[in-house]
DNA sequence: ATCCGTCCTGCCAAATTCTCCGACACATCT
DNA sequence: AGATGTGTCGGAGAATTTGGCAGGACGGAT
């Protein structure tokens, strides 16, 4: 079974990996941990995961995800989620294979594929289901170049390749189909997103992005819920918090510069969102550098 | 072990309750199933629900309930919650002991204890936690008169109102002893839900509340939320649901009646709004009588 | 101990976001 | 044809965000 097989080649790939294998196969990642970890909120690009070993569960907006050994998830777009492992162990860690996702090679497939696809309907921008041997058997086969370095510079590109057209087509491919789609609601979706991203300390103006996607506001609204599974507003939010706490956690003089710096005027209210988010206050995070 | 103990008197009482223990023994109710059930939407009173065997989940606005063997869950005022059972079988059916709370002896008993306990903070309307003997001890005392009606006569009534009493003051019964302080925020919000589930067919006036409540809007839907888990607008939502649903299941006529009868002007929306909240249309909810 | 600055929590009003809700058009089903 | 379900929109109003201010807690410094 290839997902045995995996197992095992990203045991071995595990081992290489802090010496070159980086450089090899760039698009695989080994992912491991030894211990149960508490809820963590970062910002996922788009990437397939697969679970080796142990146990996972996220959230993102209001959906709730949990993933066990041979189950993978789909993160089709860039995603402030918050996650923890919940079962791992120094006998048994919790172990990932994860693969970056590069939507230009999915951008050129999807031009050749083109309409000859069927649409789900139901797609969600954090998509999860069994492992698929359409994938994991390429997905064996790049792992399995990296005791070959040459073949791995000339057939690596192939078979990454190959491992993002079988996600295009599978059954959780549906929200890159969407995303893909030249002027679909998700795709304009997408270009909020940047948007967002990219100036997430100034203040948002939803109205704006509305209208630069095309949409009535309250069209956008519900749009932009069924890609991110959250408002506008909140995803701005996010990020803000996630990187606040990067901050403070780099020691950042104060709680009121971390605040000021991520677009808060008032240290107060920065505090309590923060607090909101996290479930402690920015104080405790902040760095014991003193 | 008092847990073992109940199980046991639950059994038994099960097995007469068809016939007059619904007399004898008013409180307590045992509820029984032999099969796991999808998401259900019910409006709980106030009441504690002890887990004898199986396991149950729930949900209310935004928190999320998973209730093992032991487990006890304290609802403290009427709550539209979503629940099912997800561990069931012929052999080991869900099993729950429930008893039915009463303010009124709450509220004569708070009188009596007064400010002499401590306010736990984090209190929420759902409150779960491992059983514990100060009021498991009691239930056995009170299952036991079934068997003797007379003594049942005299003694329930005492013992029941020890059992409000340990529940009023152990650590599950913050939220109790919240609602029950007299002009708390707490107790004022519960009027507010009062006066919802009288009118939850009218279309609502928060801001009539929240000055009834004699706050501000912003704070009313704070505390609002803090004590039911969502807000007031959804709660008046969720009742209307849960009532379209007992309609259509009883036979109205049609579909746009069903929403009309529950406040909704325009049918094309409350058919769009009962879907999102049970995931099928209304239509495949009218009893199939024709 | 007393002061002082920083941080945290409660409350509020104003502003903005977000959701609700009815409207309409159109696809579907029977 | 009639009833129902889905997409879209605009406007209303519900809900949240935001910043301000007061009061209290905490932790150094003096």
């Amino acid at each position: 079974m290839t997902l045995e097989r995996l197992k095992h080649l990203s045991v071995e790939l595990s081992a290489q990996e802090t010496v070159l294998s980086g450089r090899i196969l760039p698009a695989a990642h080994i992912f491991q941990r030894e211990d149960v970890t508490a809820f963590e909120a970062v910002v996922y690009n788009p990437v397939i995961c697969l679970i080796l070993q142990g146990r996972k569960e996220m959230t993102v907006g209001d959906q709730f995800v949990s993933l066990a050994e041979g189950d993978a998830l789909l993160v089709s777009h860039d995603l402030p989620v918050t996650s923890r492992i919940t079962d791992a162990s120094a006998e048994a860690p919790y172990r990932a294979l994860i693969f970056s996702l590069d939507v230009s090679i999915l951008r050129s497939l999807y031009e050749q594929v083109g309409e000859a696809v069927t649409e789900a309907h139901d797609a969600t921008s954090l998509a999860a289901s069994a492992a698929d041997p359409a994938w994991t058997e390429p997905m064996v086969r790049y792992l399995e170049l990296m005791d070959a370095p040459l073949d791995a510079q000339v057939l690596g590109p192939m078979i990454l390749k190959e491992i993002h057209y079988r996600l295009l087509l599978s059954p959780i491919g549906g929200m890159l189909r969407k995303l893909l789609s030249v002027d679909s609601h998700a795709s304009r979706i997408a270009k909020s997103i940047q948007r967002i991203r990219a100036s997430f300390r100034e203040p948002l103006a939803v109205g704006d992005l509305a209208q630069a996607a095309g949409m009535s506001q309250s069209s956008f609204h519900e749009h932009f819920k069924s890609v991110t599974g959250t408002t506008p507003l909140q995803y701005q939010k996010d990020l803000r918090m996630i990187e606040a706490r990067t901050l403070l956690e780099r020691g950042i003089p104060s709680v009121s510069v971390a605040g000021f710096e991520v677009g808060y005027e008032s240290p107060t209210h920065f505090s309590r969102d923060y607090s909101r988010k996290f479930g402690c206050s920015p104080k405790h995070h902040l760095a014991r550098a003193s």
